[in-house]
RNA sequence: CCAGGGGUGGCAGAGCGGUCAAUUGCACGAGACUGUAAAUCUCGCGGGGCAACCCUACGCAGGUUCGAAUCCUGCCCCCUGGA
């Protein structure tokens, strides 16, 4: 199997593969652009469902999309906003519920009740308005809890919603007389949970309809965190090869290394973001310029690093010596320490593009191994 | 010297006769987080067997009581007013 290993988007080239943050409300928490850059983020996931209500996807067309918006140099990447809405529906039922139409939900994240309804339409529509690089079909997730009926209603609406997604990208795209070369990539998600013809099935049927690139949907992980990989093996086995394939949501830094290694191209995941917030960061447990990372356990590559820790009050030591991000190139872990232990939102920045860095830093280096 | 208030686990601070090894917060320790409604959530936190239990504990020393961190007596220390 050949990888793929890059493409282009209108004038810029993006090479794989390659891992986004997940700037869910037009912002990494705590971070600028060029804190972004210095980190070696190339691009952006944004969530439509968040910026509809705040501050409301009207005024960010207006303002001239997301990237304007934001003053954002990199990519942008919009998820459907189905997931989010989904997993929200998942946690209390009274949030909304699925049907064929599309996801009907009652409340806005701003807390206000009014019946809303996310059609696949909808989702493209608003997608288009943000003016992402690259766009994901609206797709039905099942729970966790679900039964093989429920991922067989997930594979048929997703193959349904994503048809009827394309549609609404043609029309839009000629109405809006986007020229050839600014048109964002269009990519669909395939469904079908842990059952191979499922997933063969929603794979088929959504390369007949034809996109740019395809993702692999679902819960990846298991309850212990172990992603399935023959599960993710299989999917790309029954996708082009010339299109990049989406790892939605994944995940920790070996998963990504796992995942690379049986097809994948695109990254996405809240770990780094969020887990340097809650205080747990990343380290490299050797020289990451002097591993082979295809052939090393990619789990023995990291530690965690508790910066909280009473013991590092006096630590002079940089987070990770192999590091070479803004934190450890200039504070010790006494001062991060400090910094979290009072609170300040320095500490949130330092902890955030670090964890970033090693992600960027990781893949870096599987770019080397593309050949 | 007089009057009043108080001394509780690393700290702050509840409890005021049994159900108290002692609420709660902080600190400390261990976790969680996967297409982000998370500056969040969970667990542990006197010692030992590590389960049912045992030991040492609420300033110190006695006493009352079946039983006290809680009541009484004395002592030590602290705080606030007044001389």
């Amino acid at each position: 199997m050949k990888y793929l290993k890059q493409i282009k988007i209108g004038k810029k080239i993006l090479r794989f593969p390659v891992y986004f943050p997940d700037a869910t409300r037009a912002v990494i928490r705590s971070l600028d652009n060029r804190d972004l850059l210095e980190a070696g983020i190339e691009g952006l996931i944004l969530n439509p469902y968040h910026l509809m209500s705040l501050p409301g996807t009207k005024i960010i067309k207006k303002l001239g999309g997301i990237k304007a918006y934001m003053n954002w140099p990199g990519l942008a990447i919009t998820d459907s906003g189905g997931w989010q809405l989904l997993s929200l529906i998942y946690k209390d039922k009274s949030f909304g519920q699925v049907t064929d139409k599309g996801v009907i939900f009652h409340k806005g994240s701003l807390g206000e009740n009014k019946k809303h309804v996310l059609t696949p339409e909808r989702s493209i529509q608003v997608q288009m308005d943000l003016k992402a690089d690259i766009i994901i079909c609206l797709d039905d997730c099942p729970g966790k809890k679900a039964t093989r009926k429920d991922y067989e209603t997930s594979v048929r609406r997703t193959i349904d919603w994503a048809g009827r997604c394309k549609a609404e990208y043609e029309k839009q795209l000629k109405k809006r007389k986007t020229p050839t070369g600014a048109r964002p990539l269009l990519l669909a998600v395939v469904q079908g949970g842990s059952d191979k013809n499922l997933r063969a099935e929603c794979a088929r049927e959504l390369v007949k309809i034809g996109f740019d690139g395809y993702g692999w949907g679902g819960w990846t992980a298991d309850k212990k965190g172990h992603l399935n990989i023959e599960i993710a093996k299989f999917i790309v086995s029954q996708l082009p090869e010339d299109k990049p394939k989406f790892a939605l949501g994944v995940g920790y830094p070996w998963d990504i290394i796992d995942s690379f290694k049986v097809g994948y191209h695109i990254f996405d995941c809240v770990i780094p973001t969020r887990e340097a917030r809650h205080k747990r960061l990343y380290a490299w447990t050797k020289n990451p310029n002097k591993v082979n990372l295809l052939k090393t356990d990619a789990r023995s590559l990291f530690q965690f690093f508790y910066p909280n820790k009473e013991r590092y009050s006096r630590d002079q030591r940089p987070v990770d010596r192999f590091c070479d991000c803004r934190l450890c190139q200039n504070y010790s872990r006494a001062y991060l320490r400090h910094l979290f232990k009072i609170g300040d939102s320095l500490a949130w920045r330092l902890a955030t593009i670090h964890n970033l860095r090693v992600y960027s830093k990781l893949i870096e280096l599987l770019r080397k191994n593309v050949s």
